[in-house]
RNA sequence: GUGAUUGUAGCUCAGCUGGUUAGAGCGCUGGUUUGUGGCACCAGAGGUCGCCGGUUCGAAUCCGGUCUUUCACCCCA
């Protein structure tokens, strides 16, 4: 006999998790389709070369790859294994687990080129696996919840994104966080402000950081990057910049205003804003942050994160606007934006704030019991006729004590149970006990059926 | 990938520098109660001490390896 285990970095979800994740799930589902996003699904598994070189180098060493099937061994020669793992992979492995929802989508818009109308607004929810050593909210396998549009350049999007977000959150009961948002085209305009023209991938790398190890180590960072003392000097004020949006939109045209991407960054953001007010919606939550830059290097518009105050889960969502999304693929010049939810960290922050509700894991509603074979047939009759009325229901299906049936109800969290006992039979009605409360009242079916549905 | 850390009953954990039969609380099963759960009392079942190897007369305890957990870095959701 063997003890079962599990894989690292992989869970079960029991029924009580599954409720709630279906809570977050179905909220997030009903809020991509309200603003017009269609639903698709791609396979667990791509070819390799679908993605590999779509993640960098480390993005690589972090696929799983899935070995061939039959003789997997029967194209490697013996050169092969001396020359080690990278030589061989090509042979023994075609096939790996999708590690984003994003490169999946780009294939999909390039095969279906043809059939989509664009904008084509998308909206994906699957599991994506990653060989990455796992931590808290870290795991090997997790659900990415995507949303993106491509083909159009409209900052329409953006400010969609921001209802969205919005709309989610407000709906899951989450009140205190913050929506940052930033332009990758600011950042771009910083690194030529200061004097460090085209060196906006180290300078976001190392800004990134800035809330983690605080300015003095990111500016030693930038130094040993090789950035002129003097260009990061000229960074610091900005890094100090203590203002509300406004002041920030007129600090930066000045700073940025010998730079026209860093200006067209800026206008680009105003714009976004401008969207919002049109819309009859305020800036409550948005926060624009323009130290805010995301790792990944393929964003080059707007850039999102939002972050759940006073939780110890880092972000929850986030994402951006990308051109040229399709390239790689052989499709040029769509450009699209999109974001993602981390089920899995809004997850752990709800249940960190208590904020999943009592019905969310509320499955049966009543449960039948009885004493004896004939209450069993009664009881089986009454079975039909809440089932029938729409009202989740179940009958214990053994014989056994009352003791044991109603113990089975409260552990499982049925909050009504029917007694069909002699006494019932007789006069055609039905126990009904409330199961909280403790009270018990005797009810026709009619009315036992009323009450509940 | 680098450096730490964890593993004893279903769960949370005791078990001192190696020494007879490895414990507790909760949970579980049965009973007190053959038409009524939560409370109480009584009884009972459950462990190759993560796995493999080594040291020793003797290992849950020491050593090595391996897997797992958690954490920091890297990166990221």
């Amino acid at each position: 006999m063997q003890k079962p285990s599990l894989p690292k970095g992989t869970r079960d979800f029991g029924p009580v998790q599954m409720a709630r994740r279906n809570f977050i799930l179905d909220t997030i589902k009903d809020t991509f389709q309200l603003f017009g996003y269609s639903q698709i699904e791609t396979p667990a598994m791509e070819n390799l070369s679908t993605l590999t070189g779509k993640y960098g180098d480390e993005g690589d060493q972090l696929l799983f790859k899935i070995l061939n099937s039959g003789d997997y061994l029967k194209n490697v020669s013996a050169e092969d294994l001396e020359k080690g793992a990278s030589a061989t992979l090509s042979k023994v492995s075609e096939k790996g687990l999708r590690y984003d929802l994003t490169v999946p989508f780009a294939r999909f818009v390039v095969m279906n080129r043809n059939e989509l109308t664009f904008p084509f607004k998308r909206f994906q929810i699957q599991p994506v696996w990653r060989a990455d050593r796992p931590q808290k909210g870290r795991y090997r396998e997790f659900y990415q919840c995507d949303a993106d549009v491509v083909g159009t350049d409209s900052l329409v999007c953006e400010a969609e994104i921001v209802l969205m977000i919005r709309r989610v959150f407000s709906n899951l009961g989450l009140q205190d966080y913050s929506i940052k948002i930033n332009n990758r085209k600011i950042l771009t305009g910083i690194a030529e402000a200061i004097g460090e023209e085209g060196k906006e991938a180290p300078l976001c790398v190392a800004i990134d950081k800035l809330d983690k190890i605080g300015w003095e180590k990111v500016s030693e960072e930038l130094s040993q990057k090789g950035f002129d003392n003097s260009s990061i000097e000229k960074l610091a004020p900005l890094v100090e910049l203590q203002s509300d949006y406004a002041g920030k939109v007129g600090f930066l045209k000045d700073f940025l205003s010998s730079s026209e991407t860093g200006l067209q960054g800026v206008k680009e953001l105003e714009e976004v804003f401008g969207i919002l007010q049109s819309m009859g919606e305020n800036l409550d939550h948005v926060d624009f942050d323009v130290m805010l830059a995301r790792g990944l290097s393929y964003y080059t518009g707007a850039i999102f994160e939002v972050k759940v105050n006073n939780v110890s889960i880092g972000s929850v969502s986030g994402g951006g606007r990308y051109d040229n999304l399709t390239g790689v693929f052989g499709l040029s010049g769509v450009s699209g934006v999109g974001f993602s939810f981390g089920v899995d960290r809004l997850y752990d922050v709800l249940e960190e704030l208590g904020l999943f509700p009592e019905e969310s894991i509320q499955s049966t509603k009543i449960l039948l019991t009885y004493f004896d074979e004939k209450g069993f047939r009664y009881a089986l009759s009454v079975l039909q006729q809440f089932r029938k009325a729409g009202v989740r229901a179940e009958i214990y299906p053994d014989q056994a004590k009352m003791k044991k049936q109603l113990d089975y109800a409260s552990k499982k969290g049925v909050p009504y149970v029917g007694i069909c006992g002699d006494q019932e039979i007789e006069r055609h009605s039905l126990a009904l006990k409330n199961l909280e409360t403790g009270v018990q009242e005797d009810l026709t079916i009619f009315q036992a059926v009323e009450l509940l549905s």
